[in-house]
DNA sequence: GGCCAGGACACCA
DNA sequence: TGGTGTCATGGC
């Protein structure tokens, strides 16, 4: 928890931090379907570019699950091209509108984590994001930036994969909400500013600039 | 023009 | 089972 505290006490009161709460710009129905989608888009991309695709599909009227349905491929393709991969994540936008048409665009609110997996390129961090901002289940997000931050920490002694990091993080935490998505929220903020591929370590709260155990993966 | 960015999956040895 | 290639774009 100490490792939560430094960053709460560095960025709590810092401009960019959403405090835990996912972006949402209201213009879809409902809003927890824009999370869903976000979670979609943003896989291996910037939020930036995440963000055009949204106003896109906003523009063109694509804003619930059985807008998207009807349009077909091809207007999604174009709305969302600003996100990459835009083929692959029209197929499986298509696919989760489909299944979830009649539920207003959202899963039923007890969908276990491993029927979300089920879906066409839902892996365990879109699942994660899906299941703890839309959902409100207490899953940690163990991201590349998590991953990335635990193994400059020393945490771990080589790259880790999702899992064993997501069940550190559980194994330590009280399992909340509220708490998980603070945690993320944190971390993206600092990796953002400080712990990219490439890190900027001047003025680090975590001072991870002496204490990096692995500058090579750094 | 090359590299990077909040993934997932198919394929192959 | 682990490594590698593919999907694709925008910004710096």
């Amino acid at each position: 928890m100490r490792l939560f505290h430094t960053l709460k006490d560095f960025y709590e009161f810092d401009s960019g931090w959403p405090g835990g709460d996912w972006p949402v710009t209201g213009r879809f129905d409902p809003p927890r379907f824009e999370v869903i989608l976000g979670s979609i888009l943003t896989q291996n991309t910037r939020w930036e570019n995440v963000e055009m695709a949204l106003g896109a599909m906003a523009e063109r009227g694509l804003t619930s699950a059985e807008r998207i349905v009807h349009s077909g491929n091809a207007a999604v393709e174009t709305a969302i091209r600003s996100s990459g991969f835009f083929r692959r994540k029209t197929e499986t936008l298509m696919e989760i509108c489909r299944l979830w048409e009649y539920t207003m665009g959202l899963p039923p609110l007890d969908i276990r984590r491993d029927e979300l997996l089920a879906i066409n390129r839902i892996g365990p961090e879109t699942a994660d994001s899906i299941l703890l901002y839309a959902l409100s289940r207490p899953e940690f997000i163990a991201d590349a930036y998590t991953r990335r931050l635990v193994l400059r920490l020393g945490f771990f002694a080589s790259p880790p994969d999702y899992q064993p990091v997501k069940l550190f993080f559980e194994g330590f935490l009280d399992r909340e909400v509220s708490l998980f998505r603070k945690f993320h929220a944190l971390i993206v903020q600092h990796a953002r500013k400080y712990c990219r591929r490439n890190p900027v370590c001047t003025g680090c709260p975590l001072q991870i600039s002496q204490e990096c155990l692995f500058p090579a993966e750094c």
